[in-house]
This record gives structure tokens, C-alpha cells and sequence, in this order.
DNA sequence: GTCTATACAGGGATAGAC
DNA sequence: GTCTATCCCTGTATAGAC
């Protein structure tokens, strides 16, 4: 691949644009709303040429799903380390994990259907690298604070850090749902709504002699 | 409209044929996957007939899913009443709300890829229909459980419907994913999942006088 | 090797006859 | 209401110019 192994960062090059150009259009419209002769043009190349470089239209996508996915990783919140209280850390990454989430919605969206996809044609392990690296992050996070006494050891740290990142997406997903919804006043304030769900965790996560006093 | 207005239960008439076979192929392969082509093939009328009755595919596929939301409503668990516990009611929601959700797998895709859409062209009061009756029942069971002083008054009604709901929605779409989550022994056992899940709630809704002998 | 030009198949959508 | 015929656009494949 003599035209990647240059890696220079002007003048991208042909498959560099053609994924940069993919990966917004996706990002904005899904999978079929994008015809590649758009993403052509705005790479500025031809549209056989986006075939010549990836197959197809579908490994084009999975190609920018993954690219994009990539840079998922290091956006989540630093972790302050064990010098802090798990519950203070778990709330920081919460509330980081809901604001890349929004940040970042075109990527959301594009996994999120990804996972929804019938037949999982190799963009799975993808989707899986997108959300199990937060995931792993919270599961050690609350396995700490179990062995440090701060959380209750008898609660399921998998079953909690899917009900975490699920109440995010879930916040994610239903956006345009909630100001419709009865007794929600928290619609547009995401913040509140973190608020409300660690409130309501870690009510569930404290031990019976710690955490009543927030 | 004369030939919806026999409604004769027997040979269903185009229009109804041609919604049938919509609804099972996009349940079953989603939006795209399927030609319009196809829907006319299984429900024996030309192609250009289904453009006559709905004016287009997109417009078929909302029809499509409203009709299938309809039935939805009706097939959540019922309610036992105030003469049970709060705790046990939502627990049981919550498992038949799960259940649900997978028995009707292609419907449950369908509504949340309709979420995930940039422009609700016209269907989101209709997604908001078919999350709309679940979430109320949570709320006001809640608030019931709050005025009746088994629940937190300070926990957000809402907020933890959402979060119940989102636990189940979020658990339906991550499946195939669970299995290579590191921790996660509850992959193949939605009733596993539910107990987790609930335990995680109570102990946060749970008033402090109440609630910590199960 | 890298790109352009062109040809083909299949999909959604329309017009108009019965 | 239903069909036949047709249009245009898109994804895909191939041939060939630099």
C-alpha cells in the first residue's frame, strides 16, 4: 500500500478523502440515504474510482464505521484514579460517556444501526470494540469499588455498567421522544438527566453504611 | 373509502394484503433490504399497485409500522392492581416489558431504527404511541408506589421509567453483542438480566425504612 | 498503479390504458 | 383498482487512458 505508507498529513489523497468524505456522509444521513456518486464528488474523485479503492459501497462503510470508531476510544473521560471515590468517578465518566455520545451523534447513530443490522456482515467485532472498551472501563471501576467496600459486592458489576451505558443511549435515542413524553423534564438537560440516573444508581450501588449523606 | 369500509374478515383486499406483506418483510430485513418489487410479489398485486394505495415506499413502511404498534399496547403484562406490592408490579412489568420486546423482535427493530432516523418524516407521534402507554404505566405505578411511601419521594418518576425502559431496549439491541462482553454471564438469560436489573432499581428506589429483605 | 469513461442490472417511481 | 410500459438514478463491473 505505497499510498497510506506515506502518511503525509496534507493532501490526503484518494482513499484518505473518500473515507474522510464517507464517514460525514454516513455520519449525517445512514447507509442508503448516501449514493456514492456523492461521496465521489465530494472527495473530489470519480465515482468508479471509490469502487477501485474499497469493493464495495458496504465495505466503504464498515471501513469509515471503523475509522470513526478508532477515535471513540480516547474521547471518554480521563480517570482521576484511585486517589478519588469510586462514586465521584463513576459520575465523571457518566457524564462524559452522555456528552460524547451527543457530541459525537453521526457515530452514534452509525453503530447504534449497526447493532440493530440483521446479518452482522463483519462490522460487529467493530460495534464490539466501540462500546466494550467503556464498558471494560466500567466493570473494573465498580469491581473496585466493590473491593474497597465503597459498593455493594452483591450487585452484578456487568448488569450495572450495561444499564449505565444503556440509560446513555437509550437518553441518546429517544431525544426527539422525551418532550412528548409525560412527567420528562429533563428533555433538553442532559445534565439533569445524569444527575437523576446516578442519583437513582447509586442509591442501588452504596453500601448500606456509606453514601447517604449526597 | 368503500373498500375498507366492508372490512370482510375473507380476502383482505389489495390494500391490506400489500400492508401484511410489508409489515413481515421490514420486521424481518429492515427498510432497505427489501424491494418494493418483493411486497408486491407476496401479496400478489403488480408493482405499480402498491404506489397507487401508499404513495410511496417510505410512506408504505410508515403505514406499516403504525399498524404493527397498534397491536403493541395490548400485550404488556397486566396490572394486578393496588392490592400488590409496588416492587412486585414492576417487577413484573419489567420482565413482561423484556419478553416483549423479543417476541416481537422485528417490530421492536423497526420502531427503534424509526428513533434513529434524522427527519421523523411523520413518524414519530407513532413511536411515541408505542413507547408512549409503557412509559406512562411506569410512571404513574411509581408515583403511586411514592405516595403510598414503599418508593424514594426524591427519585425522578421519569427518569426511572426511562431508565427501566432503556435497560430493556438497550439489552434487546446489544445482544449479539453481550456474549464477548467481558463479565457478562447473563447473555442468553433475559430473566437473569431482569433480576439484575431489578435488584440494581430497588435498592435505589427502595425508601430507606423498607425494601431490604429480598 | 492510479484514475476516467462507459455499459449494464435492478430499484423506486410515473403515465396512461383497461 | 389494477395492470403494462417506461423513466431515471444508483450500485456494480469492465475496459482502457495516463
Amino acid at each position: 500500500m505505497p499510498s497510506t505508507a506515506r502518511s503525509a498529513p496534507r493532501d490526503p489523497g484518494g482513499a484518505q478523502r473518500i473515507l474522510d468524505a464517507a464517514e460525514r456522509l454516513f455520519a449525517e444521513r445512514g447507509f442508503d440515504a448516501v449514493a456514492v456518486t456523492e461521496i465521489a464528488a465530494q472527495a473530489g474523485v470519480s465515482k468508479a474510482n471509490v469502487f477501485h479503492h474499497f469493493g464495495s459501497k458496504r465495505e466503504l462503510y464498515v471501513a469509515a464505521v471503523r475509522a470513526a470508531c478508532q477515535q471513540t476510544t480516547a474521547l471518554l473521560a480521563p480517570d482521576g484514579g484511585p486517589g478519588e471515590a469510586v462514586r465521584t468517578r463513576l459520575g465523571r465518566f457518566l457524564a462524559g460517556h452522555l456528552e460524547h455520545v451527543h457530541e459525537r451523534a453521526g457515530l452514534t447513530r452509525l453503530v447504534v444501526r449497526e447493532l440493530l443490522e440483521p446479518g452482522h456482515n463483519g462490522a460487529q467485532e467493530l460495534a464490539e470494540k466501540a462500546f466494550g472498551d467503556g464498558f471494560e472501563r466500567l466493570v473494573s471501576l465498580i469491581r473496585e469499588g466493590q473491593a474497597s467496600g465503597e459498593l455493594r459486592s452483591e450487585a452484578d458489576p456487568a448488569a450495572a455498567a450495561l444499564l449505565m451505558i444503556g440509560a446513555n443511549v437509550f437518553f441518546f435515542q429517544s431525544r426527539a421522544l422525551l418532550p412528548h413524553l409525560p412527567g420528562v423534564d429533563f428533555a433538553d438537560d442532559p445534565a439533569a438527566y445524569t444527575r437523576a440516573v446516578t442519583d437513582l444508581l447509586f442509591r442501588g450501588l452504596a453500601d448500606d453504611a456509606s453514601g447517604r449523606d449526597e
